[in-house]
DNA sequence: CTGCACACGTGATTC
DNA sequence: TGAATCACGTGTGCA
């Protein structure tokens, strides 16, 4: 995963630096999303990027899509994945992605100064940026396409039609000619490419084939087939945050339907800038249920994707297999083995959590960033329980109360790592990865946005009062006197000198000690002319110089 | 505590909110500074207000004197504190400070919105905002009074002497007429009054008198006087955290020495404003080493604080009874009775890390926050291990390792809580005081401010274009030509109308259809003056009125 | 009693 | 190896 948002190389400069050899990287072992990656690793495919638009439920029971899978083509398969102990779960990929990011985009990694930015694909970018987009139907190309039920064929040229596609900055960015849209009963998938590709039902239907195949297990998704254990308390849960004051159609108080004016993004110049401005720009729904509303939001319709044969559980299964492992025998520093996992245990947490209802109320964003505690998709066949389990703890009693706190406690975890994320997602300068780290750079960077606006408004303030605020008047000129003189009349404005137009030009004229002989004023169009006769004790020419150098 | 931050009726509402009865409230139990407490309390005391700066030391062993304790005259006791459990500690008070002043200040909680704000008056805003402050020895009224040994003796009229009296507008608006600063060997002691108090030698004797009395035990607080088991450990951790990047004279990024142009704090408006100016304005070191310098960088003189019998070990104990009481007997809904501290039980965890310099490696916000965590004053006579020793967890083995392991979890636990504090101290309106919400609300914040900013910058580079930018030359003039004329100079300057100080007047000639016959321009001091002949067509009278009228 | 938020101790991981 | 961060389970206070 890591390595379909980073770029190649900045992924190769990863695991040099991990010191991880990535010799034998076996990418099928926790292949997560072989359906996507299939799709867009293809030979032939002109798919450089699919994204699954999952359909889940807003805080007010309308659906909404978010991120639910994806695969970028990045010149290679999950490399970052070749941790013996299995622990990479998909959260610590995100984390490392963006920690990555973050390094590259100039944290205070000295070492990767060299190479900071620039290293990051803008298809990775895009893909990445999606990662925080969530649509309600109708809203948006993924929108659009599930409350239509059409696919949408999209070609570059159209990109521009914000309505149809708010990335479209993005993925002009990013080099996209093409991005298709295509709905099917549990999301809209997603594909781009870098080509011009046309549109045509072969290649629609080799799209949906490849997916349907995907999903082909247990679809029906749009169905709400919770298990009736974990009915009640699931929709319990899923509600009971109801209060927490988020809009979702904002993102952190984020207007999302006002598309500002910065649908313009740069040509690829740093991640930095992309990354600031990503979750800014564009005037989409940024982050919008990943982050407000996360795991309280979502509804079973979820179960569908932890249900059906798709990579997360699959790889889930091989993780807590190593880790269960390594957890009894204690023993780690081997080799990246993928042959390791003998003596599975499961034991000493038979009782536990995992009947809970946790599958259904992890919103997307849940599912895929704490992708081991989607345990309980219950696929026929597997062992329960497949948690990792990860640090053991005595089931305490029978009881069945600090069962549900665990998982509230998780939940609540997850939440403020959540919040973490999208912290990180709007400070620029990041210096250390650590939460406390993130904490003080936030809390410089408010600072110095508070420092900066009040200096600006301080500034405004300045320059609004003497000279004319708005277009037509001024908001004082300072005085005005009006003499009658025979038929004519004198009039005579007097400005302060700071901020008017003329000002540095009589004072060079000041400074130089040049007479001012004759001045005239006078109004051509919408121009304001002076013209002053002066005269120069010394040399003209030097003057002249000196005036124009001005 | 509460009630000393917050304003009375600010406190009955918090005491009426939380559903409890406020009829038996003990001051006396848990009361941690009584001789500040005594000294504004006392009959006829002219101080409102006293708060006294505890010497510390920073990162590179300067002092520094940062909020030791205080006490705010505010029309009760610490009633917040009739908390049976004993839990309230120091951390939780403020804790609830800060949580009541922004939910009053704007929150979400709208059963509050009738009184929101203007209900906590504004020495209580001084008094907490000094919280927050800390100086270097010459730096500020505390830091001068320090340096030279002299007591300051400031009248309102001097407050403006920022040099002396950083928050002079702070306590120019909370109304005081006094304020003094009296130095002694820990410290100096500040107090504030409303009345204009004259200085006299009884005056000062008496605060001298009532603050030495208070320390009185165990003082020669300035020799380091720290045992031998935790010495080493103490300074390597004192400075193990060297690298963090922290500059001590900046918070956060914010430069402290260069005081910004906000000196002028508004007359009352709101507490959120006051709340987001606070740390801004002022030019003080607002929570330089409380935050950044956290636990790290203070040293053994703080112990001397928690020696001499003043109140916050007094408090601790007193809590820490309660707490062992309640941890052993698990049983709670006691109606807050201060004669509840039967079976004093500190076993549990005797082997336990409570022998580990905590103290020494407190700073005094961590004496201040995490007051329970600051037991190992070891006031000779009481017991040791007063550590609430809060849940049980078994000493796992008698191995030395996860003892220096706890240690340091809870210091990175407390680190952690320092940025959430500082964070909820820059953001302005926090809905919630969880700290997912206040993450959020930090996120909501920013992105806010990045939107502002970006729309000031956009308008200013509109703005900019035409108009000058600075005070001195215009950024370009946007035509300026120069021609030789004889043994003069012919300058002609062109400036687009718009944002020009005379447009509205040349554009009133024009409309008014008169003619401009002769048009000069001086330069007299700072003033420019242009002066107009011009002819009207018709009246003349009517002329002039209108551009009187102008 | 219950839901929720927090702090704590602990195991694990990473460098 | 040791220091640092993190996640987890748990105890507990509060509404």
């Amino acid at each position: 995963m890591a390595v379909e948002v980073l770029g190649g190389r900045a992924l190769d400069y990863l695991l040099a630096a991990s010191h991880a050899s990535s010799s034998d990287q076996h990418a099928t072992v926790g292949s997560g999303v072989p359906d996507l990656q299939n799709l867009v690793e293809a030979r032939g495919s002109p798919w450089a990027c699919a994204i699954f638009w999952q359909i889940s439920r807003s805080q007010f029971g309308e659906f909404v899509l978010g991120w639910g899978d994806g695969h970028c083509r990045a010149l290679g398969g999950r490399a970052d994945d070749d941790d013996p102990r299995g622990r990479t779960t998909l959260q610590r990929m995100r984390k490392r992605v963006l920690e990555r990011l973050h390094v590259l985009s100039g944290g205070s990694d000295d070492e990767n100064y060299a190479l900071r930015l620039d290293q990051v694909a803008d298809p990775e970018i895009y893909f990445l940026a999606s990662m925080y987009f969530s649509f309600a139907p109708g809203e948006g190309a993924p929108g659009r396409s599930l409350l239509s039920q059409k696919h949408l064929w999209i070609p570059e040229s159209a990109f521009a039609g914000a309505d149809y596609f708010v990335r479209a900055s993005l993925a002009r960015t990013a080099g996209f000619r093409t991005v298709v849209l295509v709905p099917f009963d549990t999301g809209v998938l997603e594909l781009a490419s870098m080509d011009s590709v046309f549109e045509s039902p072969d290649e629609l239907q080799r799209i949906k084939a490849v997916f349907v195949h995907g999903l082909s297990k247990g679809t029906a998704a749009t169905a709400c087939d919770m298990e009736s254990s974990g009915a009640t308390a699931c929709s319990t849960s899923c509600f009971r945050f109801g209060g927490d004051g988020w809009d979702h159609t904002k993102i952190f108080g984020k207007d999302l339907n006002a598309a500002p004016a910065r649908m313009n993004m740069k040509v690829p110049t740093s991640i930095a800038e992309h990354h600031r401005e990503m979750p800014l720009g564009d005037g989409a729904k940024l982050l919008s249920w990943n982050l407000n509303n996360n795991l309280e939001e979502a509804t079973p319709v979820h179960r569908a994707y932890l249900h059906h044969g798709n990579g997360v559980v699959m790889e889930e299964t091989v993780m807590s297999q190593f880790q269960s492992q390594k957890q009894q025998q204690h023993q780690q520093q081997q080799p990246r083995p993928h042959a390791q996992l003998k003596q599975i245990d499961f034991g000493g947490n038979s009782t536990s959590s995992r009947a809970m209802p946790i599958g259904c109320l992890g919103s997307l964003e849940f599912v895929l960033s704490d992708a081991k505690a989607s345990r309980n998709g219950e696929k026929p066949g597997t062992t329960e329980d497949r948690r990792p389990r990860k640090r053991g703890r005595k089931p305490a009693n029978g009881r069945e109360e600090p069962l549900n706190h665990v998982e509230a406690e998780r939940q609540r975890r997850e939440k403020l790592n959540q919040r973490f994320y999208a912290l990180r997602s709007v400070v620029p300068n990041i210096s250390k990865m650590d939460k406390a780290s993130l904490l003080g750079d936030a809390i410089s960077y408010i600072t110095e946005l508070q420092r900066k606006l009040t200096e600006m408004e301080a500034e405004r303030e300045m320059l609004g009062e003497p000279a004319s605020m708005e277009q037509n008047s001024c908001t004082h000129p300072p005085h005005l006197d009006v003499d009658s003189l025979h038929d004519e009349l004198l009039v005579r404005v007097c400005c302060p000198l700071v901020t008017h137009p003329i000002a540095g030009v009589i004072q060079a004229f000041a400074d130089s000690q040049i007479d001012v002989v004759d001045s005239k004023v006078v109004l051509s169009d919408d121009k304001v002319t002076h013209t002053f006769v002066v005269r120069s004790p010394g040399a003209e020419q030097l003057t002249k110089e000196k005036l124009v150098s001005l």
